[in-house]
DNA sequence: CGCTGTAATTGAGCATCGTCAATTTATGCC
DNA sequence: GGCATAAATTGACGATGCTCAATTACAGCG
């Protein structure tokens, strides 16, 4: 029976059909999901949505990256969030009903699947299931944010680093075997506003990671020799001592 | 015809009743919502409910001030979050259908209202309005989480030690006109699990302020001369240079 | 191919904070 | 009221990260 509407369902065909916030929907009000869904492909630097803009549905990343900045009066910008394959965007305006407080940048080529705000509301109104997925995703990320926060002022940031790098590394990395290639798609101030630290203090964290044999940086360009001994670095911490030099 | 429905509304008389996630609840459901409700006092100390215990309803806080704390497996605890009065408390374990990942306890003598699961379930099935504002909150919450965990990484952690007092001020403060005075709810270590820093930099901080002339503290009793300076702190910043001395 | 503006790195100096340790102050219990 | 335990403060020292500033690498463009 789920199976049945599963081919139905415009995100039956997704990978993370499982997790859809719109998997409840079934029945007559699949059409109007369907209606209102688009898929698209976001090319790199592609802007989704910009901050001030009316809200509109909700997307969903299906591959890719995306940035959600937040821009100052002053003009000085900061990049707030990362939204991975799986995760949902422009939902905070959706459900406040108000403009967008973030712009989405696509920092790889990407693709999203759009449902427009009419049809996501009449959904969600024939299926609250939908509304309760998405509250439940609310939820477990801030609580997940809550205690990332609050974990390790000050055990220093290269075990940030060294995380942030693994899921750019999944995400958007190169993996043979082991070792991972990937072009950064961030600037050293992205990452920055990422763990919370200035750019110089990035390239310096880098050059850590970089002494510990655990990544070779060049710019954008990073080998990761080991990507299951960088993800162990992300627990352990990174040795930042006096190196040996002796 | 709205003031009707409040008049039988368990929360219509209440302060947060406008902002009540059950304000939704209309017609034949209120009986239900009125079934599974309580209100009731929990004194200083008193837990609400334990980490680890099967998730129950959803708690609205309505005076008073609680302590959401993780135990650790190696024994160590530490504060999360705080609730103030018009938060609302257990919703992550209530959404997700498990056991709390918190306790949470009164630091207060308090008052909270709680709907049972049952009838929270079953009334949110009626009325899925009451879904839609838990979204809403917990998104707006993830939101000012994220834009306050990255704003000032180094400008110095007075100005986070300066709000954290407003907040406690206008929570458990007894007022007399600009100033204010009050018992700190929190140890030196719960505040430093607040702003991220070690209990002892918080005695220091402390001394900041008390420098600046914003707060004059002993142990665990405050005095603030201006309550609007202090404010006035938290968006300015605290001059912490070498204190004048010449 | 060189020019130019931006991004990234590197270095020096300094403030903040963590840690360890000693002391003082508060709190509870008998 | 006095004692025992816990909490808070204070000091010294080291490490981390910020700021300012200079240099180097890089990318787009003419």
């Amino acid at each position: 029976m789920q199976d049945m509407a599963r081919h139905q369902h415009p995100c039956g065909a997704c990978v993370y059909y499982s997790q859809s916030i719109w998997q409840p929907v079934d029945g007559a009000p699949v059409a109007v999901l369907a209606r209102g869904f688009a898929r698209r492909p976001v090319a790199e630097g592609e802007v989704l949505f910009t901050q001030g803009a009316p809200g509109g549905g909700v997307w969903c990343v299906s591959r890719g990256l995306f940035a959600l900045r937040s821009y100052e009066p002053d003009g000085s910008s900061q990049l707030l969030r990362l939204a991975f394959p799986g995760d949902i965007v422009g939902f905070r305006s959706f459900l406040a009903g108000d403009a967008h407080r973030t712009e989405a940048q696509a920092l790889v080529d990407s693709r999203v699947c759009v449902v427009a705000r009419r049809e996501a509301a009449s959904v969600i109104e024939a299926a609250p299931g939908c509304l309760l997925r998405i509250a439940r995703r609310c939820a477990a990320e801030l609580d997940r944010t809550r205690r990332w926060h609050s974990v390790p002022p000050k055990s220093g940031n290269t075990r940030r680093l060294a995380r942030l790098l693994c899921h750019l590394a999944d995400a958007a990395g190169d993996a043979r075997g082991d070792a991972v290639d990937l072009l950064l798609p961030l600037s050293r101030r992205d990452i920055g506003d990422m763990i919370g630290v200035q750019t110089e203090t990035v390239s310096r964290l880098m050059g850590r990671l970089q002494d510990e044999g655990l990544v070779r940086a060049s710019g954008r360009r990073l080998h990761i020799p080991s990507i299951a001994r960088l993800r162990a670095a992300t627990r352990r911490g990174v040795a930042a001592r006096h190196s040996a030099a002796g």
